[in-house]
RNA sequence: GGGGACGUAGUUCAGUUUGGUUAGAACGCCGGCCUGUCACGUCGGAGGUCGCGGGUUCGAACCCCGUCGUCCCCGCCA
């Protein structure tokens, strides 16, 4: 290795040190991990972000040190100077990288005290998250957590290599925005200079990106940090980073290779491996088909089938569902796990609870059929069910759901088929299964305020093919958007964007956006759409997600410096916290809540 | 907004089912000894508002009510 890192306290890192440098005076400066102490012998391990190397102090070449030595404890910093040195014969540590050898040290100075650590360090014993969360600058000098960050910086650094490489200028945009009315709750920061008013932080820079497109700049990209203001899970935080990227003159085909290659490299980086690409591609309707949901999880085989129209009614359970009603069936081979009648009935209770549909099961052999429904099945259904199974089918459990209409029976069926799977432990930890989900709907029908909604985004472009139908059938028009999904997570979504200023218009007229409300909100938008956009489009890649999945982590706050608890607060910093009256009364506001008070 | 789990030395936990003497263990911490350790060893020591508040009881870590905190899930997150 260079000299990189070199300064007036150090020449080398610790971990870097092995067998080469044997015979070469070094300084080195770190934390010590263990002391361990033999009255006249003294190891102790030396720490910083590149790993340990063990000093050795021997009260016979230098005594004035070991008194010193002596009081130093865990978590000091210190700075020492000595001799590489070959570990004596039968003395070596193979579980250390630089076990090989040791300095030994001929001069050594305390740079800095510590108090004990609040909790151990190098133990994995699992700590109180939120104890970690409170001293992270500790937390994160665990090795573990800073190789995260730090591979997470080799990924970030391969993805603007190579959006670099092919074309794109990374630009920044302002997080002082405008609300705009897109799904997610706003974070607002009150004006002063306007008083009254607020800026909203960006939920993302969706606008932005497409601004950037009629300004010219063709291919943009950007590691984008996006404000929600919803409440938060294991794999979402208030506040995270896309990988957000927009281009010019393009089709769906043209965006997708961007994507993969971006995901491609990045897993290169992680993981050490060459992805398979292209992705393969689903349409939302083979999706929702095959899996119940619109990312499926690949890494398990199981598919859902439709039980056929004409055999619909001879399945008990769809009595009562009235007109429109659908089944379909989950067919689950003995080899997946063999579920005792219990273990089913219990499935299709919690199923049948959280989804609304009726949901029963059977268990088919090659001679028959048992099980609650076992005895009304019909044979032509039977053969339809035992050919949907293949040859290895085993003695197979399977789960027949009823819904009003087709996606309510697969979704129920999609989140059993996930339940199955985990609980059989048929998910392969390291596989990572890519896929996209395409022609996803344009627009979804909101019950409760009873209008459409935009399934994506209002600025959506829909598939040129389905424009006839915007007005005349809402419900059938696709869209040219699509996600990337991996392991049944959402990574990425995107797609190609209105261009043309009368389509917007009319996209806006099926949400109930009259021309007013329009103009107030989208102004702007309409009025860059008139002074000649290119057809455009991208994506935004959920980037802590992403590495989240390729480190193996097991939720966001392993990969994210200073994250927030799952009820929105920083334990550090003590944020958020009440405001102070004069903060108040610069930005003109009246505390009403009866919540925490403002400070005085 | 709703459901669930957890909260006892600095840390990780046991003890709570069935209320009963002085709340234990390991690691860590402090002091002594130790020239080949690397989970060092060894001898000794300190360390507790059982999250907080209230209730029941002769008596509460343990039972009840409330509250706070962390985590997970549903709703929500285009």
């Amino acid at each position: 290795m260079e000299t990189y890192g070199s300064t007036r306290y150090r020449t080398r890192y610790c971990g870097d040190l092995g067998v080469a440098d044997i015979g070469t005076e070094v300084k080195v400066a770190g934390w010590t991990d263990v002391i361990r102490s033999h009255g006249n012998l003294v190891f102790i391990d030396l720490r910083d972000r590149s790993g340990v190397i063990q000093l050795r102090l021997d009260a016979k070449e230098a005594p004035q040190f070991l008194e010193m030595a002596d009081t130093a404890r865990r978590g000091w910093v210190l700075n020492a100077h000595g001799t590489v040195i070959a570990r004596p014969e039968g003395m070596v540590n193979p579980k250390l990288a630089t076990g090989g050898v040791e300095i030994n040290v001929q001069d050594f100075v305390i740079l800095g005290q510590s108090e004990p650590y609040p909790f151990p360090l190098s133990s994995a014993a699992e700590i109180d998250e939120s104890l970690r969360l409170r001293y992270r600058y500790l937390d994160l000098r665990r090795p573990a957590l800073q190789q995260n960050l730090i591979r997470r910086h080799h990924m970030t650094q391969a993805a603007r290599a190579f959006l670099d490489r092919v074309g794109f200028i990374e630009v920044e945009t302002p997080f002082l925005i405008g609300t705009t009315p897109e799904g997610a709750r706003d974070f607002l920061v009150p004006s002063r200079m306007q008083r009254g008013s607020c800026y909203a932080l960006p939920q993302s820079p969706q606008l932005m990106k497409q601004m950037l497109m009629v300004a010219g700049f063709d291919r943009y990209y950007q590691f984008a940090r996006c404000m929600r203001d919803e409440d938060l899970r294991a794999d979402r935080q208030p506040e995270f980073t896309q990988i957000d990227l927009e281009m010019s003159y393009v089709g769906l085909d043209d965006i997708i290779p961007i994507g993969e290659g971006v995901v491609a490299e990045i897993a290169k980086v992680a993981r050490g491996i060459e992805l398979p690409l292209p992705f393969p591609r689903m349409s939302w309707l083979q999706a929702m088909e095959n899996y119940g949901t619109d990312k499926p999880d690949l890494r398990v085989s199981l598919a859902i089938h439709g039980v056929p129209p004409e055999f619909t009614e001879t399945v008990p359970i769809t009595k009562d569902l009235g007109p429109g009603v659908s089944a379909r069936y989950l067919p689950v081979p003995a080899a997946f796990g063999s579920l005792s009648r219990s273990a089913a009935d219990r499935l299709v209770e919690n199923a049948g609870k959280e989804s609304g549909c009726k949901v029963s099961w059977l268990k088919l052999t090659a001679e028959g059929a048992s099980g609650p429904l076992g005895k009304s099945l019909v044979a032509p259904l039977r053969e339809h069910m035992l050919a949907s199974l293949g040859e290895d089918r085993g003695e197979a459990v399977v789960f027949v759901a009823a819904g009003k209409n087709w996606v309510s029976a697969a979704k129920c069926l999609g989140s059993l088929r996930g339940v199955i799977a985990e609980q059989c432990g048929a998910v392969d930890r390291n596989a990572l299964k890519f896929l996209w989900v395409t022609e996803f709907p344009l627009l979804e029908w909101d019950e409760e305020q009873d209008c459409w909604v935009p399934a994506h985004h209002p600025f959506t472009s829909p598939l040129e093919e389905d424009l006839p139908l915007l007005e005349s059938a809402p419900a059938r028009v696709r869209s040219t958007a699509y996600d990337m999904v991996l392991n049944g997570t959402e990574l990425s979504s995107g797609s190609i964007r209105i261009h043309d200023r009368e389509v917007q218009k009319r996209v806006f007229g099926v949400l109930g956006i009259g021309e007013e409300e329009a103009r107030a909100k989208f102004g702007f938008l309409l009025e860059a759409l008139s002074y000649g956009a290119p057809p455009h489009g991208g994506m935004a890649i959920g980037y802590d997600r992403l590495v989240m999945l390729l480190l193996g982590a097991a939720s966001l706050r392993e990969v994210i410096a200073f994250p927030k608890t799952s009820s929105g607060k920083d334990l550090m910093f003590g944020a958020p916290s009440p405001p102070n009256k004069q903060q108040l009364s610069d930005l003109g506001l009246k505390w009403i809540s009866d919540a925490p008070k403002p400070v005085l």
